[in-house]
RNA sequence: GGAGUCGUAGCUCAAUUGGUUAGAGCACCGCCCUGUCACGGCGGGGGUUGCGGGUUCGAGUCCCGUCGACUCCGCCA
């Protein structure tokens, strides 16, 4: 059977006249008695068909019983619409197809929900997301994230990357996220790791002189979800040899300027604005600044060196900061909000929210008590506060007081309405990332993006001397409007260092040889420099998309509780199956 | 593990201070309708108000518990 000469979306005025076959989904029916119209869709849009009783009284008998997701195929001659009736807001709106065939090739049952409208309830379309795939916004959201996925391939291969596989099977680390495990049947009692990413294995295949590499990786992390965050994931994951960080930058740049100017039509500028870590923390209080508004925190410690209010002096006699930031406008506050604000900064570890308000010339505090006037003054001006002015204070720790106020930035600015342009493309590179962090419940050092990734050059000698917490990594994160969408390094590629990282972060050398001796033995031979970035597809595709969720631009994906509602995954398996695994389960199966 | 929001018809939502038989739009079924495009008109069917308990003369509404969804914190090198 012919099916069609072309989708539903491919007529224009210019194949007027044309005998045309259809095939797709019918998307409404406007029954008038006498005269019917189907809206007749696929993945490509719409074309309308024209049912004339007068002139095929079997076609349109038929047509009248049509209902909204059956599979018709038709066929017929395409017209110009009548003068008048034409419509503009369909790419197809000056044509229709007169049929003179009709078949119903499949009938479809009532849908559970209407495919032309935003339907609130995740847990029904996920269960028929077969049928959720079919809304015309899915449908954009997968053609957008094919365009993207090819973009990539098409430019990394210009470039010279080759696409290497790397196993799905693999070993089980200790750093890290919970892995996924897959039982070895032929191991008894061991077992296979699922990928968190390639990352050991792209480094592996610089070693093997591939030089420079890349996929679209699917990753697995067995962690709580988000909205962002999924059990499987996809990366865009590259690395090369011989080269610097500056050419990893340039090089995400030009991708990034091609995917904007392809799919928006929008040139956007390089280089990236770049901001240190420190830089990060100290202006915005994040790792992932949103650079779209201003409300940068301050740091007013020196104002208040001497002062009565035990908070300030508590952090400042500590080694700590005290830092302010201004939310303009918003005295207004209700104490509720102010609640809200400061649950958010004890959350970030702040074990208070200090604010002023200034409200009829006056200061409304509950600790300006302790300020002298030279310290109000200087406060004032530094601030530039205004009547009508929010005041929030930050003191702890530097990384605390930093981050705490960050997170109040964000909800100020949630709770304050801030007009942010949603068609504000702001890309930053955040770069010197702390190389190791110290973990208090853990009581170790661990790495702050992974054990692999190399110390700054002039950073070297503070590795030896012990001074861990001031080591900077060439680390570096790409940021798109206060998300991270994705986050690399050049990485050791000397066995020697390598080991004494390892060491650092507490993994003894028995345990070493055992985990990553592999690649200890690799850079025995001849390693190359290298070093390469991991971009979140999943993520970058759902901004680009204007989505909240990543769940939205995945075809399949799963619930907060990680469960795939289609098809019901994860389920049980039979007790002999997992004999043949040599694994016996602890849970009782409901 | 913790916090918050939500749960009423297939879908989106309403139901005043606790008060009669829980409503509307869309969808569905029937009839009518020859230029609509979310066609229109008339009529009809459809409810364990997530579930369990409690208070009350009376609970969608109040209380307790529970289940589920989502968002956030923890967690995510």
């Amino acid at each position: 059977m012919h099916y069609r000469d072309c989708s539903c979306g491919a007529l224009r005025a210019k194949d007027v006249g044309r005998l045309i076959t259809l095939s797709g989904w019918v998307a409404s029916r406007r029954d008038h008695g006498g005269v019917i119209f189907i809206d007749l869709r696929d993945r490509d849009g719409i074309t309308q068909v024209v049912f004339h009783p007068e002139q095929n009284a079997q076609a349109a008998a038929t047509a009248h019983t049509l209902r909204s997701e059956d599979v018709i195929c038709v066929h017929g001659k395409i017209v110009a619409r009548l003068a008048g009736t034409e419509n503009e807001a369909l790419p197809t709106g000056s044509l229709e197809l007169v049929a003179s065939t009709l078949e119903v090739i499949n009938r479809s049952q009532v849908p559970p929900f209407p495919m032309e409208e935003r339907i609130g309830n995740e847990d029904l379309r996920l269960t028929y997301r077969y049928l959720d795939l079919r809304r015309p916004e899915m449908t954009a959201n997968l053609r957008l994230r094919h365009r993207v996925t090819k973009i990539i391939r098409d430019m990394l291969d210009q470039e010279g990357f080759w696409e290497v596989e790397t196993p799905i099977l693999c070993n089980s680390t200790p750093e890290g996220a919970r892995d996924f495990l897959v039982p070895a049947r032929l191991s008894p009692g061991k077992f296979y790791a699922l990928p968190q990413a390639p990352q050991q294995y792209k480094q592996l295949l610089m070693v093997g002189g591939v030089d420079r590499y890349f996929q679209i990786a699917r990753c697995f992390r067995d962690e709580d979800l988000r909205a962002d965050r999924q059990p499987e994931f996809t990366q865009v994951d590259l690395e090369a040899s011989f080269i610097s960080e500056e050419d990893i930058f340039s090089l995400i740049e030009k991708i990034f300027q091609k995917i904007l100017l392809e799919t928006r039509a929008v040139e956007i500028k390089t280089p990236f604005l770049r901001m240190t870590y420190h830089e990060a923390m100290n202006r915005y209080g994040s790792d992932k600044p949103d650079t779209r508004f201003k409300m940068e925190l301050s740091d007013v410690s020196t104002i208040f060196t001497q002062t009565e209010f035990k908070v300030f002096a508590h952090a400042l006699d500590h080694g700590g900061v005290i830092k302010a930031l201004n939310a303009k406008g918003f005295a207004s506050i209700t104490s509720g909000q102010i609640e809200t604000l400061t649950d958010v900064a004890k959350s970030a570890g702040a074990k208070g929210l200090a604010f002023i308000k200034v409200e009829n010339g006056e200061w409304k505090s509950p600790i300006v008590k302790f300020f002298t006037d030279a310290q109000k003054a200087a406060l004032a001006k530094q601030m530039n506060m205004e009547e009508g002015d929010l005041i929030l204070f930050g003191a702890d720790c530097f990384e605390t007081a930093c981050m705490a106020l960050g997170r109040v930035r964000l909800k100020v600015a949630e709770l304050q309405k801030i007009f942010i342009d949603h068609d504000q493309l702001a890309f930053l590179w955040v770069v010197d990332f702390p190389l190791l962090a110290y973990s208090e419940e853990e009581n170790k050092w661990n790495a702050v993006h992974h054990p692999f990734t190399r110390p700054k050059d002039e950073d070297a000698e503070l590795l030896l001397s012990g001074q861990l917490a001031e080591i900077r990594a060439q680390a570096y994160d790409i940021v798109l409007n206060g998300v991270e969408i994705g986050g690399g390094s050049m990485r050791i590629h000397e066995s020697e260092l390598q080991a004494r990282i390892f060491g650092a972060l507490g993994i003894d050398e028995n345990v070493q040889k055992e985990l990553f001796g592999h690649l200890l033995k690799a850079f025995e031979y001849g390693a190359p420099p290298h070093g390469g970035i991991a971009l979140g597809l999943d993520r970058l595709i759902s901004l680009l998309a204007q989505e909240e969720s990543i769940r939205e631009v995945i075809a399949f994906p799963k619930n907060n509780r990680g469960m795939e509602l289609m098809t019901g995954s994860p389920s049980h398996v039979d007790e002999k199956d997992l004999r043949v695994l040599s694994i016996a389960t602890r849970s009782k199966q409901s």
